[in-house]
DNA sequence: AACAAGTCTGAAACTTGTTCTACATTACCG
DNA sequence: CGGTAATGTAGAACAAGTTTCAGACTTGTT
């Protein structure tokens, strides 16, 4: 249940704590491969801590080194795949008007990137919202990737202002609770979207009027 | 996996599926009290099902047949305690000017009584984001329950508009994400009043000035 | 009152996340 | 190169959710 600094040698998000070596790092991409391909067939509860280890070539207590539960494992894999969704996005930034069109835009982009893996989206965002304290540091790297698209999008000129901020904090908590509704079957894709494009009138809400 | 209907004999939410008798019910009762016991001291974790069925005098097969699963019951829970609340909030309304304000009252009361009982938020909450699909109609139900909670504190006089329910949707995913980051020690209890006032005002937009 | 169907109990078994242990390998240091 | 501490491996062991089963108890019916 704790979390301490274990002697654990692979880190979170700054490739940057203990310096890995390249078996490490490569033992590191299987695993975390082999956790996207799991999820992608059949989502969390497919992702089998052994079947991981097994398909990644490590052992059970490996593994356990590496990420130190199911969780961190899922969340780590979040990570990886927002870091793709970053620079894709980068190199072909969403063409909306205003801000509130393009986050609008660019959230429904990266939601049609999961209903092509629904699974997978549906292991990742279990894990993000099931995540206890232990795994905060993690989650809130992933939080912080993923405002740091909003913010992308939003386009600013200056530094975001804290009623900005806190309507993207709305914002990403109504992307993740929206794709929970979605992925449990309680909310269609059209109710999505149409909650997506509610949320993001907050922009405007906060930014005054350019012209 | 599957969540067919089996020949269960505790209903979800409606109290009329199968007509359960008196000892049945007071089975029901002893079950949910021992569970919202147990999440009071340890969230979660501690929801522990054997200790369930200990504490509530029940074989471990009864309460599964009872609650299909922990989720269940902990969803279960969530509608006990929220329909207390429902009751509570009409004897006391919200008092502030706008449906904006009564609503972000309403929903800071609600959050200051989870407050007093963090452990049991913990439980609840993290269950209903958990749930999968065999646990759509009892999350449905809490969100049912939510919903009317929030259309109560706007007071609306007719029904509401599409894009007012598309703003209490919004709302209702802020409410949950913010307690789940809140809980997760994430963000403070500041940061969670800040955004839910925040994602209050969506409803300005849907209601025209009433002057 | 006796019976049949449905419920409840107690206990064991099974699954999957997590931990532990004893031993092999690897990486680094002198 | 030899030594040693960290890392990796295989596999058993443990914990808690879930399932299963044989037998006892309730309930409703005739």
């Amino acid at each position: 249940m704790t979390a301490d600094a274990k002697t654990a040698g692979a880190g979170a998000a700054h490739p940057a704590s203990p310096p890995l070596t390249e078996r490490q790092e490569a033992r590191r991409r299987r695993i975390l491969h082999a956790s996207a391909q799991l999820a992608s067939r059949g989502g969390f509860d497919a992702v089998q801590m052994r079947e991981v280890a097994e398909s990644s070539s490590v052992a059970l207590g490996t593994l356990y080194r590496y990420f130190p539960s199911k969780v961190h494992l899922l969340v780590a894999t979040m990570q990886d795949q927002l870091q793709h969704m970053h620079t894709t996005l980068r190199k072909h930034p969403p063409a909306g008007e205003t801000p509130a069109e393009r986050v609008a835009e660019t959230l429904m982009r990266a939601f049609r990137a999961l209903q092509r893996e629904p699974h997978l989206a549906d292991a990742m965002v279990r894990a993000l919202t099931f995540a206890d304290r232990s795994v905060s540091p993690e989650v809130d790297t992933v939080s912080r990737l993923t405002t740091a698209i909003v913010l992308d999008a939003m386009g600013l000129e200056g530094q975001p202002t804290a009623a900005q901020l806190s309507a993207v904090r709305v914002i990403e908590h109504t992307w993740h609770s929206a794709l929970i509704t979605w992925l449990s079957g309680r909310a269609s894709i059209a109710q999505v979207k149409i909650d997506i494009e509610m949320v993001c009138r907050l922009i405007d809400l906060t930014v005054p009027d350019p012209a």
